[in-house]
RNA sequence: GGGCGCUUAGCUUAGUUGGUAGAGCAGGGGACUCUUAAUCCCAAGGUCACAGGUUCGAAUCCUGUAGCGCCUACCA
């Protein structure tokens, strides 16, 4: 039909025969982009129906199915062609004997990429693969650019975050994990509704940026000519909704943080954050521990998370000590807020630890607890009893004013939760945010700001009250068992490809 | 931000001491009525990431740039 094709095979080529091919179809009249195509099964529920028919077998059933078009296996007289839907793949069989001479060949030029639809009988085929013996079809949409290799697939990372729609087609557990992702957020939720928790929707654009010790992002309002902040986390305002007087409230989305960017950082993540009133740190390590068994079980079986080679044990009672007592036990250096400031400077020093000349006794502890302890804390462990100085909206330990009533939740190396009793005395936060203020003079660009919004709402009155705040990409990735927070996140931040352009 | 590494056809890749790039899949032509990584025959497809440099000669050596990865720093 075109005796001027190319003879060459690169992109622009690859792409210009199919071209030329879809204006081949459209003067025959050929609709490209159909509008609609009315199934009358997915194919998942096709290989569940017919498991047991025989081979050679035919089934009797007409059905009408679509998909892309993703192998062909041409054969003479006869072909056989793969499609794909979002359920499941099928085998197609197509004889000359059945579509005539013209049909068949149409079919045969289609490209692997195209979606059709046809309608034909069910049947198992000698060698025993289920499959449909088109007796009708249709083009539903033309491909215009080559898919990846079926049998390697796409393995090249950055083309693989880059286009995610082209690793969701050749890649399926790239799409398995998008699935379990799903799974947890709905497990997520689940939990939350059945314990009576409500969810919230707080703003993200915030006037000040509040409820954790992060640099933010700065967009501009035109209207109200005003600097607004993409939120680094949503703790400020669910607090109010406790003054209000929900009890319970919980909100699962975005914060973002204008941070470095790494196999554990995305710019923007989804945290989850739940207060509940009347409640303390040790009702929020119970919550904890339930909430995230829960949700390992909705995706898998074994109470053994394999994560990286590493077997984390989800189904004892988890491990609870104190920081200092795991600096003891795990960092093998023995520490108390006791001992004078010169004293810590100096056993920081011996472990390489950097310390500013400004950091208080609970700075320095905490940032050896950071080197020498968190990454080997492989089982699910809850380190409990913060210093204060690093944590400005908790509450000060009943026993210890140097502390606050505040863990987290370290498994496979990491942080994966962080919750406390929450601070609920105006004038203690004050005192708090103004220490926050004088570091960020100093130049912490961390230190977090003072809200006065938040401390009138403390004024009325706070409920005692837990809180607790869950990073959920880090949680998908060790139930996944993904290296990075990449894999978990289905548009993940890349840099700008600069014009070159694949 | 710092250090190290990677980038070859649409995809997956080979490429020796520097001598001018070789496959498989996909795509094109042909054979084939139960194949399934179908098979067989034929022909094609490369700015070796980009820009400089060294050299008679560079995918290969050197410098710079970009993207990506790993480690590290900051953080969740």
């Amino acid at each position: 039909m075109n005796q001027e094709k190319k003879q060459g095979a690169d992109l622009s080529e690859l792409m210009g025969r199919r071209l030329q091919k879809l204006d081949d179809l459209k003067d025959k009249g050929i609709e490209l982009y159909k509008t609609k195509f009315i199934r009358t099964h997915k194919l998942s529920q096709i290989r569940e129906k017919y498991v047991d028919l025989e081979a050679g077998d035919k089934s009797g059933e007409a059905v009408k199915v679509a998909g892309r078009l993703m192998a062909k296996r041409r054969h003479g007289k006869a072909s056989f062609l793969v499609i794909k839907d979002g359920s499941a793949t099928i085998q197609l069989y197509l004889s000359l004997n059945t579509l005539g001479d013209e049909r068949y060949n149409l079919f045969l030029d289609f490209d692997i990429g195209d979606f059709v639809g046809v309608s034909g009988e069910v049947f198992k085929t000698r060698r025993g693969e289920l499959s449909i013996s088109v007796d009708d079809f249709e083009l539903l949409t033309k491909s215009l650019r080559p898919l990846p290799e079926k049998w390697h697939g796409l393995k090249d990372i950055e083309t693989r975050y880059r286009q995610r729609y082209a690793d969701l087609i050749v890649n399926s557990d790239a799409k398995d994990v998008f699935i379990r992702r799903n799974k947890i957020i709905k497990a997520i939720r689940q939990f939350f509704n059945k314990e009576d928790f409500m969810e919230v929707e707080t703003p993200m654009l915030h006037p000040i940026p509040g409820g954790a010790t992060a640099r933010p992002f700065i967009t501009y309002h035109n209207a109200l000519d005003m600097d607004l902040y993409l939120r680094i986390a949503p703790e400020l305002y669910l607090k109010r909704l406790l003054v209000g007087g929900f009890e319970r409230v919980f909100e699962l989305n975005r914060s973002f943080r204008n941070e470095g960017i790494s196999v554990k950082h995305n710019p923007e993540f989804t945290m989850l954050e739940a207060y509940q009133a009347y409640a303390d740190y040790h009702d929020m390590i119970e919550l904890t521990e339930k909430l995230i068994k829960k949700v390992a079980g909705e995706v898998t079986e074994s109470k053994i998370i394999n994560y990286q080679g590493m077997e984390l044990d989800f189904g004892r009672p988890w491990k609870k000590m104190t920081m200092l007592e795991s600096l003891e036990k795990i960092g093998k250096v023995k520490v108390s807020y006791e001992m004078a400031l010169e004293e810590l400077r100096s056993i920081a020093a011996e472990f390489e630890v950097a310390v500013d000349s400004k950091d208080g006794k609970g700075k320095i502890i905490s940032e050896l607890f950071e080197k020498l302890v968190e990454s080997n804390i492989v089982q699910p462990t809850f380190i409990i009893d913060y210093p204060l100085e690093i944590t400005p909206l908790a509450k000060t330990h009943a026993q210890n004013p140097e502390l606050v009533e505040r863990f987290e939740l370290i498994m496979a190396g990491r942080e994966v939760a962080n919750a406390f009793s929450e601070l609920t005395d105006p004038r203690e936060q004050r005192r708090r945010f103004e220490k926050q203020a004088a570091l960020r003079k100093a130049g912490d660009e961390e230190a977090q700001y003072l809200d006065q919004d938040y401390l009138r709402a403390l004024q009325y009155g706070m409920p005692p009250a837990g809180g607790m705040g869950l990073g959920v990409d880090r949680l998908v990735m060790i139930l996944t068992d993904s290296p990075s927070i990449r894999d978990v996140i289905i548009f993940p931040h890349m840099r700008p490809e600069a014009g070159r352009e694949r």
